[in-house]
DNA sequence: TAGGCCATCTGGTCCT
DNA sequence: AGGACCAGATGGCCTA
């Protein structure tokens, strides 16, 4: 991911794609076989087979579509559009590796990908935490990372946070309590 | 049926 | 110039 430094983008105004679901592709879009089918809860194969036959989503375009311009924009466009699926499929096999190494209790449940990157965040603060714990422990006195590591960590999380923390947050404690909370709340379904 | 989640399309913006 | 990134729009699928 690039760091952009970029003002607040304004979205063009809506074209309307007349989206007409089921028609398949009639501006000769490339076929979606997709590089993988998406693992989760609901597969391309089963997505595709409930719309337009051998086809998953697909819009027809609207007056600004493909339809309306000349071949070579629409190969560029539609080239556009497979590295855009591309670049997505990676995005979604990241987050896949991502729930993978989270543990978490619901295991026939797939994490949503913000309860991934919650879930993630919490798992990471909880680890930090007892590392810390341990370091500081295992090294009594003035010896060790220890002391140093804690007050590092507690640097780091003022900067990041601009001081806001609260007192609890602002404990190795705290993400391990929040972290099991939410661990918790996904046992209970919720 | 409503709401949540997701895949895809699309055009704008930024970077190399 | 072309590709990557981003976010809005759209519509399908699933669950409560």
């Amino acid at each position: 991911m690039k760091t952009k430094n970029r003002p607040p983008r304004r979205r063009a105004p809506v074209q309307d794609t007349e989206a007409t679901p089921g028609e398949g592709t009639p501006d000769g879009s490339l076929p979606n076989p997709g590089p993988e089918p998406a693992k989760g809860l609901r597969s391309r194969p089963a997505r595709a087979a409930a719309g337009a036959p051998g086809e998953g989503r697909r819009r027809r375009p609207g007056p600004s579509g493909p339809a309306g311009r000349r071949d070579s924009s629409i190969q560029r466009r539609l080239e556009s559009n497979e590295r855009e699926r591309q670049r997505m499929h990676k995005l979604n096999n990241a987050f896949q590796a991502l729930r993978e190494v989270i543990p978490h209790v619901r295991a026939d449940k797939k994490l949503s990908k913000i309860e991934t990157l919650t879930l993630a965040k919490n798992y990471i603060k909880s680890l930090t935490a007892t590392i810390l714990t341990m370091s500081s422990s295992r090294l009594p006195g003035l010896e060790g990372p220890g002391p140093k590591l804690y007050q590092h960590y507690q640097q780091q999380q003022q900067q990041v946070a601009g001081g806001a923390l609260g007192a609890t947050e602002a404990q190795p404690q705290g993400h391990l309590q929040r972290y099991s909370t939410q661990i918790h709340s996904f046992r209970e379904g919720t």
